[in-house]
DNA sequence: GTTAGCACTCTATAATATCGAGTGCTAACA
DNA sequence: TGTTAGCACTCGATATTATAGAGTGCTAAC
């Protein structure tokens, strides 16, 4: 037995008829619904084959049917029409500074968490070929120096570093001299050991002050470990019902607020190549506590390597339409920040 | 009527026992859990005086007792015996590095949920007696400068600034001199405006750098605006049952998402002034959403007016005396790591 | 002032009845 | 052979009723 026509016609109009009322949809209201001019018996006898398939599921004997994870995957690969979407806040926001990146991916996140009635998630970039641009030392004052990392993509790390001698003026050019001549363009993997013991030995008294100033430029070059994640709209997961009972919600809710989980979910992102944009539905998440959601995410690309990921996570009768057409104008207008 | 020393026994005992069951209690229960060998009757009667005056309520008719929030007030401001709590995780946090400050406020944010099962925040510290120590200029690449300003604090901002004449060392460094010889020392109130174009005008055909960094200057100097906020352990709200339905803990929880909403319970607090501990009842607080809750906040303070607010959210049935010390406890800590 | 006793109230829980949406199956029809 | 009307049946959702028990207020006796 195969899907034809007019089983995947009948498969489209349950689930869409789901997405929409949350109910069980059963054959009378598919029967008067579609332009098939099929009576309900035989939609009862269609749908009795697409539970046989495994693309539909009957809740318990007496109730329509819902679509089956099986189902969800079927109508998102084959069914769904993505609608391009207008996301007009965005636009404007991504006019700002590029060093105010936080505040940049919290409103974004904002944006999507109130289009979408979703709770929604970003990531900053991570960039894996780090290199590092130069290092600035400046005293704060008789015991504190203040070093500043920059690496590539301008992100910037800042670190108050202790001093237990005097340095005058002439050391600190001095000092700044040799990293920057010794580390300037490098990354991660080309700083080495001897490297490291060489320029104490050049420091002198301060080799302290210089393996200080290493510790936070190697920190900052391998920073994709403390993964930074904004979330935003998580109370929207009590506007779906199926969501919304307390073991539910208190699962999904501590979720969101770890981070590790969050990125768990993003890592291992291949997102399907064409659109750069990846559905999970129901069991195909790897979290346990969002077995009974569907997630969908796109990366990001800035540019240098900097790439991120921003997502929802809904019901799995999620308006799949509008969250993929939003996050496709979403991830185009980040994209192009760097290439504009 | 007043509140003889046996109504008091009595009212703390309601209390207690409701704190810990949160059933409402009956006369049957305070008979027997008090020394004080009275019969139910004889409660009964001195109970029904206790709900006339208005620090207890019956939920309907045929049910125990309830404290109102005036009983929970009368409870917290006289029969409340604060313990000391040990809180031996924040001790090692706090040895961390002061720059990392946002990791230590996250970090003493979860210790605090984690010991006391309550949803939990904490702001950063803002500075009201802000003053410039020092601007760094630096050449990031021929078109961005990096501006770094270092306020009393040793609070740090970065801001890249575009600019679009070439810059050559010299004058980096006469930039350098020039806003530092002119602003170091001052705080927001004492930077006019004649200033500024003062040194525009030295500036020459860099004017348009001074005034960038000049902005961002005043932007960090004036930063108790944009109030940063971490919270931790949300999802502990599930634990109350009173606090768990629907409605409510997307209300508390759409709360905790908004950092303006939780910089209000927060503003006004002039916290009791021995303890620095404040603790609001229900219909005590300001915030709509949270008018079921208890809140109980400490203010800390890492000297150079650097002060900060931490606080709890719970049910009403709060364990004020595990809340308080733990506060207590935390603030101390937070407070000596300044005048160690 | 305290207490035993008792009628009364009201919620929570369980037990029961009822309704209706939806199904599967059969038989008739085109 | 595919489609459809008809009908008995299932089962959750909702309302209805009954029951138990915790707690009260009041009265009268101690």
């Amino acid at each position: 037995m195969d899907l034809d026509e007019r089983k995947t016609k009948i498969l489209q109009a349950i689930i869409k008829n789901y997405l929409e009322t949350g109910e069980p949809v059963g054959s009378r209201t598919i029967s008067k619904d579609t332009d098939l001019n099929l009576s309900s018996a035989t939609i009862r006898n269609e749908m009795s084959d697409l539970e046989e398939m495994g693309y539909i599921i009957q809740p318990h004997t007496s109730a329509g049917r819902i679509p089956s994870d099986k189902g969800y995957r079927f109508y998102v690969d084959t069914l769904m029409e993505a609608k391009e979407r207008e996301v007009a806040e965005v636009k404007d926001m991504l006019l700002e500074r590029q060093d105010k990146l936080e505040d940049m991916l919290k409103a974004v996140v904002k944006v999507l968490a109130r289009d979408t009635q979703y709770a929604s998630m970003i990531t900053a970039p991570t960039t894996h070929l780090n290199k590092l641009k130069f290092v600035q030392l400046s005293r704060v004052d008789s015991e504190h120096l203040l070093a500043v990392v920059v690496i590539e993509g301008n992100i910037i790390r800042n670190r108050i570093i202790d001093v237990y001698e005097e340095i005058d003026d002439e050391t600190l050019l001095k000092l700044n001299m040799l990293l920057n001549t010794q580390l300037g363009g490098l990354a991660i993997e080309e700083i080495n050991l001897s490297m490291v013991a060489k320029m104490k030995q050049q420091a002198g008294i301060h080799s302290d002050v210089v393996g200080g100033v290493i510790d936070e430029v190697i920190l900052t070059l391998s920073e994709d470990k403390n993964l930074e994640v904004y979330t935003s709209g998580t109370n929207n997961i009590f506007k779906y019902p199926e969501l919304a009972d307390q073991e539910n919600a208190s699962r999904l809710i501590s979720a969101f607020e770890e981070k590790d989980v969050l990125g768990d979910i993003i890592q291992s992102d291949s997102a399907s190549e064409e659109t750069g944009i990846q559905v999970y539905i129901g069991g195909e998440n790897k979290i346990q506590s969002m077995q009974d959601c569907s997630v969908v995410t796109a990366v990001y690309d800035l540019g240098d390597g900097m790439k991120g990921t921003i997502g929802i996570v809904g019901p799995k009768r999620m308006d799949y339409d509008k969250v993929v057409g939003t996050l496709k104008t979403i991830k185009t207008k980040l994209d192009d920040l760097y290439h504009k």
